[in-house]
DNA sequence: TTGTATGCGTTATCAA
DNA sequence: TTGATAACGCATACAA
């Protein structure tokens, strides 16, 4: 096992005190460029690194971000892929991801007083918000950094950095994209009402068929289950319909077992590009980029943008349908 | 924002010395009962909480677990199961995991000298492990504690933490289903040999048939894709087979959309759920307990197994196909 | 059983 | 431009 290398051990070897190091670290601008060349030379000659925890107890900062990872949903997991695009990013800011678990609000936010005790995360990433969402109120309260990925739909005051992708966006151009291939009557799959995101996706497409002059026909769902998507689907389409936008994969799926006509789902999951799916796909890497963005923004005082909506596409795929 | 609560500030509320205090959390026996209570009082009227940072300057030990997240691949991602599981039981466990990307094992290799450096991970967790891994070695090599998440398949000093599932009792156990509802030519799709987990899994399948006196008849993918799994199968069902055993469920998938026979994937992904698709299921949360497990007993010291070799079970769904 | 002194590696403050 | 000193919060050896 390799010895730990300290600053002293650098300042030693380059004929310099530590200061002079940490200098050269951190400030670099205020040392001499000759100064600078040999500490740099040592620093990389001996491998070292500095020590997160050292840095930690002077500067009050960890250099970590935690996010929440969820228990894998009833199949429309994306979550996975956003993880991943952050993890890259905060890398990249030099920060580095710390998980947690929890099993619903109350516990995150026990979470929250454990973790900023223990390990001090200087911010905190947000997924899945919802209407009276208790965890931003707690953190914004303690005046702790945190964005969400999701928009507090419903808050009177969305004063917090949010990064969201637009799904009236998304499902507004699935619309179009029917319209452009002939169809008239266009049905939609959604969930209940009440859940925003839900209700944004319903909007993209009500609106778009609106603008055409043209009838919304519409069915929800409680679960977003593939099976309500079917009994849904064959409701829609013996009303009339002709195609179908669906708020996931999920139902979407259910739709195209049930059904002939041309379907469209949202989220673009595994599941879609195996059973040939067209579908809406969010630029999640980006999105988790966005996060970080905002978030280092908001620890180093820098100037962002407080809000980013993205735009999902259309990843079109053959049917195989007879 | 609330103060930060030290252990002075609990010993000066307790009326005791610091030292009684670090006591009372670290070596509670040697505390008389009447001040240890006093003291938890304290700890718990003030919110007091160890910093993972003054600890780890002290004791060198962080409490962090540090675990790769890969890009998804095309579709079968049951990783994400796993962490969610693994940051449970680490929590559990009193340890938190830190999460880290890389592109291939070199650089991955290059991440866990940062990571030391910086972090100080008191242990790391691996997966995908495959022939001739490198990463291993290198941990090994500097006495860092590490459990994968998958056997070393043909390395013949498998001498380090291992946990996994058995892929072959799996098949074997599908294959059974089959025979046991009158099947007698049963073929599997697999992927092509040298893949340890693949190879392991096809030979589940073929003991199984060999132990009745049936043949064996299977065909390969290169890359386990829908498509691939598609045209595996006609293969196979025109020769003869009436039921099939796959290596994943993309190729399952593609089976079960070209042909009417019975069809069991490995995985039991949501895309299995989705379409009816009788699957193996891993027990991933046990999987990422076990690895939790043997990495604190590594850690601590602890006598534990070194290997656990856990079994799936099967999934058995409602083929929807007419 | 409890208290005192010390050091872990870093950086901020201030002096040279 | 560089260096000396102190302090972050904790846990250990040792003394009381």
């Amino acid at each position: 096992m390799a010895e730990k290398v300290t600053i002293a051990d650098v300042a030693r070897d380059a004929g310099v005190s530590r200061q002079t190091v940490s200098n050269v670290l951190n400030s670099p601008e205020i040392v001499k460029e000759e100064t600078r060349q040999r500490v740099l030379a040592s620093v990389e000659a001996l491998g070292y690194r500095v020590s997160a925890a050292a840095r930690q107890m002077r500067t009050g900062r960890s250099r970590l971000l935690a996010v929440r990872i969820e228990p894998t949903q009833d199949g429309v997991n994306v979550f996975d892929r956003f993880l991943h695009g952050l993890t890259e990013s905060a890398a990249r800011a030099g920060y580095r991801v710390l998980l947690y678990t929890a099993t619903d609000d109350r516990s995150e936010i026990a979470t929250y007083d454990e973790l900023l005790g223990e390990f001090e995360p200087d911010g905190f990433v947000l997924t899945s918000t919802h209407h009276g969402d208790v965890r931003t109120s707690w953190l914004a309260e303690r005046g702790l950094p945190f964005v969400t990925f999701g928009r507090p739909w419903g808050a009177p005051d969305g004063g917090h950095p949010w990064v969201d992708v637009d799904g009236a966006a998304g499902t507004a151009a699935a619309t179009r994209h029917l319209l452009d291939a002939g169809h008239r009557r266009i049905g939609f799959i959604g969930w209940q009402p009440g859940s925003g995101v839900g209700d944004d996706r319903r909007d993209g497409w009500s609106r778009t068929l609106a603008a055409s002059g043209l009838p919304a026909d519409g069915a929800d769902t409680e679960n977003g289950t593939a099976a309500e998507g079917e009994s849904a689907a064959h409701e829609l389409v013996s009303a009339g319909a002709t195609a179908l936008v669906c708020v996931s994969d999920s139902v979407a799926l259910g739709a195209m077992q049930a059904t002939a006509v041309p379907v469209i789902g949202f989220d673009d999951t595994p599941v879609a590009a195996a059973v040939g799916l067209t579908s809406l796909s969010q630029p999640l890497a980006e999105a988790a980029a966005s996060c970080v963005d905002l978030l280092a923004a908001a620890l180093s005082g820098r100037e962002a943008p407080k809000h980013v909506l993205l735009q999902p596409s259309l990843t079109v795929r053959k049917d195989p349908r007879p």
